[in-house]
DNA sequence: ATGAAAGCGCTAACAG
DNA sequence: CTGTTAGCGCTTTCAT
């Protein structure tokens, strides 16, 4: 008889309201039900599932923000999606995420501290609970508009001196001495190590931990060079060529990612170079693509599974009140992935090749 | 003297009327003036700017969305991020989507009609004002749910009979012809088309328009065979494994995407087939790995920025006011990239080859 | 254990 | 042109 409070559209816009009509019982009681709140009795319970059922019903989550202050919501920053690193990062982080019920936000800064500012802005905008910035330079200013709004944060490589940052340290060592003492056993002498560029730290990292492994296997300065490119395929070919030109080509290449050493792997080719006869390459990361290269590339793997499962570890532990806040830094493993592109060199043809049975 | 509504919390949280305080007008003033509501005097809406600068303040999308009913939200929802195809379509899409101030939700669904569900459901949760539905299978059911809420859609090759719903209708036609016509050219008289799987319409629709074209350029039904395989890598290795088992071995192939192409010319190698000299393969979608393979891979374009800008059009045609919601079909166009991968045949070795003048 | 009611921060009538 | 006010749909005290 009186008006009702609110229309009930025959045709959507379902509401708590709705909800707690059907159930017959207060909009607090579905609230509560919805979100687990033990003091519902069973019986009601019961009734307000059913109501939800029927009625096809789910919360409006922008609502449900607002008031809870909570956005459900994790932010992505990479460099951009097209570099082959990325979509597996993001599969996997997409898919934890999801299975904890957040939405993840992809901010892509192709390198430009301009995006990079943009991207920060619409994660604060949205209210992301957290941000994991798996771009390799990092920005360190802008991070801190991050920090001081209290948002947990998610680094590679990168320590922010703040108590909700956190770091994936990548085991750059383990990896990179396995490929190192690959090569030394298959009898390489030489190798040099194609760095990536020098601004960016996880790039700096890498050549720290080949020299070191370098040394440990007993190599000389000289016989373990290191040249930098930029993780590109085109940087690849160019590194390969300046080595050709300046006749410095060694028995081996190390690559301080997978682009690098694909570039690598073509212009050895394009040469007339065979691989792994007369060269021997290994790249890093494992991308997809590593394995369908002709022939398919050693490389160092940095799972990124496993990266994805930290970061929002990482995230998750600073931003629930049950989490573990007093954890900052998350080991990454690394391992080499022996594959086609290394073998014995043809400088030493006695010795037999390791793979290929 | 008398307790402040709320209290000025000294380091974060700022509010609407934090800045309508400081600016000397009301909250709606600032409000307009965020959303440039024309009829704020110059003089107010200077200083509301001002203050907004001064504050550093930012609306809250949570509370701007629950009011307005608009979300600024997207969903894009593809098969699999690892596909290397989807990556530059975010990409593009992301970029338009995020000028346009829109974020976008991305959904994968992996081929399976549960995630699919579960996709849908995270993107109805999040009230997106518009689905891109990317994955080259379609659940017709699924996507009713969406439709029945009245989001707008944009599909790929597949007309949905809503109001609300756009097809993207990539001319197949036009790429695959000329991929024909280039073969034929070059002197083959056989090419088979290896399909992707029957289930996808897509897929089929390319077969169409390859058995189309090789019609029109004259080919028998016996010098243009198809098979089908499943979009992959290892499935287009299989393809050619049986096509060599049985010597139904052309001189040119044709793939219904670039990783069917990758795999064949992977195992062409093998085989020890060279190609392009016995063996011509032609791709499709062109990934950006097709330039990247020995050889490089001719293949039939079709340009992941066109979807992106069509996609977005599409929606925002039928989700704005004044958007064009009258068109329902929008253009893919096709073209092919003529790499290194196709040549004249091996058995007419008296014509020149048409590249690498 | 359940319900009533007060907002979350903002936009959109409605007044003036 | 500007201000006042009523909610958007939900969570969360505070009563009961």
């Amino acid at each position: 008889m009186a008006a009702q409070r609110k229309k009930r559209s025959p045709s959507g816009k379902l509401d708590i309201r709705d909800v707690a009509h059907r159930a017959k019982v207060s909009i607090a009681t579905v609230s509560r039900t919805i979100n687990r709140v033990p003091t519902v009795g069973p019986e009601l319970a019961k009734r307000v599932w059913k109501a939800i059922e029927d009625l096809d019903y789910y919360p409006n989550t922008q609502a449900r923000g607002l008031v809870s202050g909570r956005s459900r919501l994790l932010g992505l920053v990479i460099s951009e999606i097209t570099n082959p690193f990325f979509p597996e990062l993001i599969q996997g982080f997409e898919e934890i995420a999801v299975q904890h019920g957040y939405e993840i936000l992809i901010g892509s800064t192709s390198y430009d501290p301009l995006r990079m500012n943009l991207v920060i802005r619409r994660m604060l905008e949205r209210k992301v609970e957290g941000v994991a910035v798996m771009t390799f330079g990092i920005e360190e200013p802008l991070l801190q508009q991050l920090a001081a709004r209290k948002i947990p944060l998610a680094l590679v490589d990168f320590a922010l001196p703040s108590p909700l940052a956190s770091t994936l340290r990548v085991d750059y060592g383990a990896g990179l001495r396995q490929a190192v003492e690959h090569l030394a056993a298959l009898g390489h002498r030489q190798v040099t190590f194609i760095s990536g560029p020098r601004t960016l730290h996880s790039a700096r990292a890498r050549v720290d931990a080949f020299r070191l492994a370098a040394k440990t296997a007993k190599f000389s300065a000289a016989n373990a060079r290191v040249i930098e490119a930029n993780h590109t395929l085109e940087g690849g070919m160019r590194a390969f060529e300046s080595l050709r030109a300046r006749g410095e080509l060694p028995t081996a290449i190390m690559c301080s990612n997978d682009m690098t050493a694909i570039g690598v792997l073509r212009s050895a080719y394009a040469t007339g170079l065979r691989v792994p006869k007369d060269l021997s390459i290994i790249g890093f990361d494992d991308i997809r693509f590593a394995q369908f290269t002709t022939p398919s590339l050693t490389t160092v793997q940095m799972s990124r599974a496993d990266l994805a499962r930290a970061a929002f570890q990482a995230l998750h532990d600073h931003s629930t009140p049950g989490g573990n806040a007093a954890t900052h830094e998350y080991p990454i493993p690394t391992k080499l992935i022996v594959r086609q592109s290394t073998d014995v060199p043809a400088a030493i043809p006695g010795k037999a090749p390791k793979q290929n049975g």
